[in-house]
DNA sequence: CATTTCACCTGGTGGC
DNA sequence: TGCCACCAGGTGAAAT
């Protein structure tokens, strides 16, 4: 389901309602695998440890957790931006196609294909729920492991030079690259579809041939369009919802994406669907060469 | 190695 | 109404 834009969203949503808060009790559903880490070993790891925040990494949700034990008074949580203890462990939350992250009243119905349930301090819960299953949850204990980093570069921050070097030499398509999660993390179907007609760029070009400008335009669409979809909370496109349960509005700015057949709001001509790396590809003719 | 294809899942939609 | 084909925001393993 989730790109940069809404997983973004969904990380500052979940941030907001419980870091400072401890997570008392862990359930896993027994069906299921969802699971890069096995859930006993996840509920061992998580149980009594402090939510010191949680952040987005690439298209994962980082939920950074204190030592076992350690507690925070409930009337001053952790101070903001910086935890006053380096995180001790963190539990990797990727939404596949179809996950959702929760924050609910206990007393809250239990959606179908609940995966995962903490049980926080507060009383509220913390809720996995992830109909296709292909979302993936992860305990790391940064004792033994590195902290969580995303392998390729991140669309926001990276700079014209290093941009334009994830792409020479390469033959695949320009679209196909967008999509490679080890060049740049974040960026999916909807937002390579979107930012590939604000550059005016074919989706089937090879990587490698596109101009310096072509490389500069494309880079500064991209980060164009995922900040304002993060200004509006993402794109909702069948029942997306952030942690409030609030749809995103960037799907009322959606150009080419899922308007197969539509006029080009520049030229009229009709928006054209193929099928690139497996995935729905949609471009105006006219306006991308 | 780089690139492409396909399986992994469930649920919604639209045609007949 | 029922059945079926097709589609969906992702990714990683297998094949080429």
């Amino acid at each position: 389901m989730p790109e940069l834009p809404e997983v973004e969203t969904i990380a500052r949503g979940v941030d907001a309602r419980v870091r400072g808060d401890r997570i008392a009790e862990v359930w896993f559903s027994s069906k299921s695998e969802p699971f890069k880490t096995p859930p006993a070993r996840q509920v061992k790891g998580l149980e009594s440890r402090t939510i010191l925040g949680v952040e987005r990494v690439g298209k994962h949700i980082v939920v950074n957790l204190s030592s076992a034990g350690i507690r925070f008074s409930t009337k001053s949580p952790p101070p903001a931006p910086r935890p006053p203890h380096p995180a001790a462990a963190q539990w990797i939350v990727h939404l596949g196609m179809t996950g959702r992250l929760l924050v609910t009243a206990p007393e809250a119905p239990i959606a179908p294909h609940t995966h995962a349930r903490l049980t926080l301090t507060s009383r509220r819960e913390l809720r996995f729920v992830d109909p296709r299953r292909f979302g993936r949850l992860e305990f790391r204990d940064l004792a033994r492991s590195h902290t969580f980093a995303a392998a390729g570069a991140e669309p926001l921050s990276i700079g014209r030079e290093a941009f334009a070097a994830l792409f020479r030499r390469r033959r695949l398509a320009i679209k196909a690259a967008l999509l490679n999660q080890s060049l740049l993390s974040g960026v999916g179907n909807i937002y390579a579809d979107e930012s590939l007609f604000r550059a005016g760029i074919r989706p089937r070009r090879p990587a490698g041939r596109l101009t310096h400008d072509e490389l500069e335009r494309l880079r500064l669409a991209l980060r164009q369009v995922l900040q304002n979809a993060i200004r509006l909370g993402g794109s909702s496109v069948s029942d997306y919802v952030d942690a409030d349960g609030v749809r995103g509005f960037f799907q009322l700015e959606h150009r080419v994406y899922q308007r197969a057949g539509d006029p080009c709001l520049v030229c009229k001509t009709p928006i054209k669907r193929i099928l690139l790396a497996g995935r729905s590809t949609h471009f105006c003719p006219h306006c991308q060469r």
